[in-house]
DNA sequence: GGTCATTTTGAATTCGTAGTCATTTCTTGT
DNA sequence: ACAAGAAATGACTACGAATTCAAAATGACC
């Protein structure tokens, strides 16, 4: 019972039928709904009642068109194998959801970014998350073109007015350079990627600027460029390292999975870590603390870069010609036995990068 | 240039306008945006012009409002952490959008399957894909009730009546157990988890099942119940089972991250795998693949049952009263070396279980 | 050149919600 | 009890796209 006969199918009641019910008008009906004072208690009870009996449900898409507004957010992600950008999601999910915001996710793998420039010119998403742009991206050059409600969570273009939020990983690639330095460490290889997002370009920039700086070498035959960041480029990588006459005895890896991959190709080969082979990561994907691989790792601060982003995004719907707005917020280096056993570790927080 | 004049903010140009500027009515534009074969070639021609240089994109809302359909499906997660997960809304990413269908997100971790239902409701999706669903679910009762247009995947949940697709557990089970016993393993343990999801409950039974047709036991001391699916819980698993007196020398947990983590929990007390303990895992996420775990698991058929569950959806939201179907596909053991050093495994696939 | 059939076009309407504005009902003070 | 003001409510409308139905334009044919 309590199912309203004649209503059409699929259940759809709608403020009219409602109004009908409790012998009011369908602005009444559209008040108590909006919460609006100007309800007598005893009228409002009455519609309450009829809304609850017929499980009345606002029709979304009359809304929307009404009110101009989605209550809906694009999220870009891309390759969601690997672990970091679930996690990503998830959290973006989850503050959503507690701001009453749904999420329309697209896999820039499959697409690009184009259907989100779609979705987002038609209005059925209110802004977009880009976790996945390059300086290529075809959205990017929209967006820089109109006022679009952009953020760019975890990459940094140049030259592009959209709202920007990212850690700091020009400064995590030098904490690494000067740990790995610090404890002695002789000769330091780098496996790096193809520089089209600026994350990985950041990390490498970071860590030979770090170098540098302490005169310490990367030779060309320490770097290697993995095309794909999958564990098997890592273990192809580190299997290159140690055919050479001198192998590394430490590598830093732009992500988790290179090291992971890096880890398993060296051990394949013989090598023990860390007693001849330091490796380090980044990320800290969940995996990363296991311990099959226990590595050494720099941590973002996820959860608070997907604030910060979403923060940044909302205000911006809701003012479109704000002044653009760059967030970099700071790593931590999360050392584990995948280094450091044979030395101390130093004191975390060394010195800071030139500005 | 090329924009507009007098446009209202954020590019909404309208039909009108693109009617105004052709010099046609707005009903032409219409026509001419979906195609219809009624307008004359060079009419067609000059409206396609104007669109392209007003940039127009229909307003969704309106679209959505007008055709009673949102075009978007609604996907309810749990674990992203789980990586089996995260490739599984990439597969259903990628073939909705393949169908011109967008995703929208919901993690059941956080708040459950309540906002879908109120979204399906509301008719911001067409369907909702479950893959998520528990008997206690909320969703689920709601679905029983009216006949809302959902699917289940990877979960059965029997007396609801709602389309579902799932890959054969019981015999996934099944295999594992034949495939330990054929190669002599003696001392076979489970580590199981909370019943609450059917895949777990069925995978658990089908080995239980086997092993008695084999007349083989599962003793009680050999079954640890795992809460939580997680690495530190198969860690801990693994340390309760070699603290016995006569530990086991195969052990099946129902997921490759349980398996992963008595991997390590059992190298962390000295053990070898093979040699020492066997471990078998379920699903075959990436990982499963990598070196350090190696680990022997069961697949399931992940593109083919998103596929299937998709077909289900579609076809449901195009016939609401069409018979309830339930599609249960077929799996595959992937043997690897956490296993099988010693022995040579038996021809795979023995008989069929009991229908 | 006129008639009829066919093609092409436009005016008007619909969808459900949330506003505006006008009207009715209630409350208060005298 | 009545007026004036406040409170509550209802009639009406807009939003943008797609559709219906009627009207206009075109083409074919004799």
């Amino acid at each position: 019972m309590g199912r309203i006969k004649g209503a059409k199918p699929s259940g759809s009641v709608t403020s009219h039928d409602v109004a009908r019910l409790a012998k009011v008008s369908q602005a009444t009906v559209s008040r108590v709904l909006r919460d609006d004072p100007r309800v007598r208690p005893q009228t409002r009870e009455r519609v309450l009642k009829v809304l609850a009996e017929t499980r009345y449900e606002p029709n979304a898409a009359a809304r929307a068109f009404r009110a101009g507004r989605a209550d809906s957010i694009g999220v870009v992600v891309a390759r969601l194998s690997y672990q970091l950008y679930p996690a990503m999601l998830e959290a973006i999910g989850a503050q959503l959801a507690r701001l009453g915001r749904r999420m329309i996710v697209w896999d820039s793998d499959h697409g690009g970014d184009a259907p989100a420039i779609r979705a987002f010119r038609q209005g059925v998403v209110d802004g977009v998350i880009l976790t996945a742009a390059t300086a290529e991206s075809e959205f990017l050059r929209e967006v820089n073109a109109e006022g679009s409600a952009v953020v760019l969570l975890n990459r940094t273009v140049a030259d592009y007015a959209s709202d920007q939020v990212s850690s700091d990983n020009l400064d995590g690639g030098r904490r690494v350079a000067e740990y790995l330095v610090a404890c002695g460490r002789e000769r330091i290889a780098l496996i790096g990627g193809i520089p089209r997002a600026s994350t990985i370009r950041d990390r490498e920039r970071g860590f030979r600027k770090s170098l540098e700086r302490l005169d310490r070498e990367l030779p060309p035959h320490y770097y290697f460029r993995s095309e794909t960041f999958s564990h098997a480029s890592g273990e192809q990588a580190v299997t290159r390292l140690m055919e050479l006459a001198s192998p590394p005895d430490a590598i830093f890896c732009v992500n988790d999975v290179l090291a992971m991959g890096a880890m398993d190709g060296a051990r394949a080969r013989g090598a023990r870590v860390p007693d001849d082979l330091w490796i380090v990561g980044y990320d800290d994907i969940e995996i990363a603390s296991w311990g099959a691989y226990d590595l050494t790792t720099v941590r973002q601060p996820m959860e608070l870069m997907v604030a910060q982003a979403i923060d940044l995004l909302l205000a911006r719907i809701d003012q479109r010609d704000a002044p653009v707005r760059h967030k970099c917020l700071p790593n931590e280096l999360v050392i584990r036995g995948s280094t450091a056993r044979q030395t101390t570790p130093p004191s975390q927080p060394a010195r800071k990068p030139r500005p």
